[in-house]
DNA sequence: CCCTTGACTATCT
DNA sequence: GAGATAGCCAAGG
């Protein structure tokens, strides 16, 4: 792959680190800066997204509020949320809600308020 | 080298 | 919960 020096640099760290999020889960851009060794640098997280690959699961970083990270109603928003619901990823009101391997919160409860 | 931008984040009103 | 504010840091002009 054509990459420029400073991609050399950051990227693939970045990208492996994206890579690896589990099918059905989403990590914010600062996560995915720890993960890959940077911290503080989830604003260079969303640089080298926009500049990565197309078969990066780029869908499932979102901000750190579980928001996408694109203003609601932009075609580009409208992609990621459709890709993250194929994936069984549910969103309300432009928000993720947080599925059970995320936490211990069942869907039931998250969507209808119901306990078992 | 200085300044602006941005698919960001945490904190305070 | 919505704005404003202040950090953050690489990239590009």
């Amino acid at each position: 792959m054509l990459m420029t020096e400073h991609q050399k640099k950051f990227d693939p760290a970045i990208w492996k680190a994206v890579s690896q999020i589990k099918l059905g889960r989403v990590m914010s851009y600062g996560e995915v800066a720890r993960m890959a060794g940077y911290p503080r640098h989830a604003r260079m997280v969303s640089l080298a997204m926009s500049r990565s690959p197309t078969l990066l699961p780029w869908y499932r970083v979102v901000r750190s509020n579980r928001t996408l990270a694109f203003d609601e109603g932009s075609a580009a928003y409208k992609k990621q949320a459709d890709l993250l619901e194929k994936e069984g990823v549910k969103i309300v009101k432009g928000k993720i809600i947080p599925t059970k391997t995320d936490d211990d919160t069942s869907l039931d409860e998250l969507l209808w308020g119901v306990k078992e």
